[in-house]
DNA sequence: ACAAAAATATGATTTAAATCATATAAAATG
DNA sequence: CATTTTATATGATTTAAATCATATTTTTGT
C-alpha cells in the first residue's frame, strides 16, 4: 500500500461534489491517496474507524464475515463510491471489511477531518443523510429477499443489480469479473448451490458464461425471477 | 383514525430533541397527532410518502410484504421512535407498511415542513444522518444472519434485541406482548418453525413462556446460540 | 517453468426448515 | 351469548439448499 497525494481530480467523489468550492483546497490539502493490489485489505470488520475512503479507481467488495469462512457481500464497489461510510454511526470500529477485487487506489479523509467538513457543508451532510437513507431501503429489501426468495430469484436480482452498476462492455457482458464464490457470496448462498443454479440460468438460454463474464440474454426472464410467484 | 394537535409534549420526540429552541413553536404549529387502534395501518407500502411520523404513544410494525401472504417486520417500534422515516430517500413512496400492535397515537410532520426543518436546523440533519448510519448497520447485521445463522439462532437474538428495546416488566418478562406469527415474520422463518423453536428454548428452561409474555431465564444461553459456533 | 494453491466442476448424502394437514383454544363481533 | 374468525398447537411429508467428497482446470508465487 503506497501513498501519494495528487491523484484525485477534486470533482467525482461525494465529498468533493457536494462540498462548497471555498472548502476544496481544504479537502485537497487532507486527502490522501492510498494503493492496494488485488486480494489486500482496505479495512476490516471490527478495526477502529480511522476515516472514510472513496473509490478512485479499481473494484472492490464490502462484506461481513460470519465465522472463520462464510461471509455476505454487502455490495460491489466502483469509482466515486463511498466506502467505509458505514463506520459513521455510533460504534468507533468498522461493521464491515473492504477488500480490493483489483489494484484499487482510493481517496482517504481522516475522521477528524471529515466531520470538519460535514459541520461547515450542511449541503453534504444532507446528501449524505439521503444517501444513508437509500442504502437502508436497499438492504431492507434485500433482508426480505433473503429471508423469502428462494436461490434462483436472488441470483436473477445479483445479475440484475451488477448490470445495472457495471455497465456493459462492447460485447454485452457485465462490466466486472467476479469469482462464483463473490456471486454466491453477494446472493447469500453456497459455492455449490450458486454453481449449479447459475448453469441452470445458462442451460436455458437466460444468460451467457464466457471467461469469467456474464451476459445478460432474457432480462425479462431474470425479473420474473426476481418477482413473487405462485 | 382521529385527529387533534395538543398531545405531544414537544420534548421526547427525534425532532424535538434536535431541533433549536426557536423552531419549537414552529413544529408546535405543524405537527398533528393521529390516533390508530390496534391493527390499523400508519401507513402501506408503495403508498405516496405523505410525511413523517413519531410514535407518541402504543406500539408498532414496521413490515415489508412478500407476495400476499408473507412479510418481514423490520423493527418493532415504540413511544418516542420514528417511523416512515425510510421513506426520506429519493423514491417519493413507502418502502414500508407500519401497523398499530396496540392503540397508538402518532405525531405527524407532513414532508414540506420536515424539509424545512432540516434545512433550518443541520444539527438535526446531522443527527439524523448518524441515525440512518447505525440503522444501515444494524440492517446489514442482520441481513448477513439470515444468509447465514439457523433459526435458533436468529430467535435468541430476536429475543435479546426485544428484551433491550421494551425492558422487563416487574415481574421480568419482556414488555412487549407480540403473536406467535409476529415474532416468526421479524426472525424472518414461518409459524411452525417459530413455534418448534420456540418451545425447545422453554423446554430447556432458557426462556418462560406466559400469557403471551417472555422472560429470559439464560440470557448467556441466549448469547451463545446468538454467536457463530462449530 | 513448475509446484503449490486457488477456483471450478459435479455427483451423492444429509439436514434444516418449509409446507401440508388438522385439531383445539381463544378472541373478536354482530 | 353464539358464531365466525383468528391464533395456537402438533404430527407427517416434502423440498430446497447445505454439506461432503473428489476430480479437473486455472492461477499465482518463486
Amino acid at each position: 500500500m503506497k501513498s501519494s497525494s495528487n491523484n484525485c481530480d477534486l470533482k467525482s467523489c461525494f465529498v468533493c461534489r457536494n462540498s462548497s468550492t471555498g472548502w476544496l483546497p481544504a479537502i485537497e490539502s487532507n486527502k490522501k491517496n492510498l494503493f492496494f493490489k488485488k486480494g489486500q485489505t482496505i479495512f476490516e470488520e471490527d478495526m477502529k474507524v480511522k476515516g472514510i475512503y472513496f473509490l478512485y479507481s479499481g473494484k472492490a467488495k464490502v462484506h461481513k464475515l460470519w465465522g472463520p469462512e462464510k461471509e455476505l457481500i454487502l455490495k460491489f464497489a466502483k469509482p466515486s463510491d463511498i466506502i467505509g461510510y458505514r463506520g459513521l454511526g455510533n460504534e468507533k470500529v468498522y461493521p464491515v471489511t473492504a477488500t480490493a477485487l483489483e489494484p484499487v487506489v482510493v481517496c482517504f479523509f481522516d475522521l477528524p477531518f471529515f466531520e470538519e467538513t460535514l459541520k461547515v457543508n450542511n449541503q453534504l451532510t444532507y446528501q449524505l443523510m439521503k444517501f444513508y437513507a437509500n442504502e437502508l431501503q436497499e438492504a431492507e429489501s434485500r433482508m426480505r429477499d433473503l429471508a423469502h426468495m428462494d436461490v434462483k430469484g436472488r441470483l436473477a436480482q445479483t445479475l440484475l443489480q451488477l448490470k445495472k452498476r457495471f455497465g456493459l462492455n462492447k460485447e454485452g457482458f457485465i462490466n466486472i469479473t467476479l469469482k462464483r464464490q463473490d456471486i454466491a457470496s453477494y446472493t447469500g448462498t453456497t459455492y455449490e448451490t450458486l454453481y449449479r443454479t447459475i448453469i441452470e440460468l445458462e442451460k436455458d438460454k437466460i444468460i451467457r458464461l464466457t471467461g469469467g463474464k456474464i451476459a445478460i440474454l432474457k432480462e425479462a426472464k431474470l425479473e420474473v425471477l426476481n418477482t413473487y410467484k405462485k
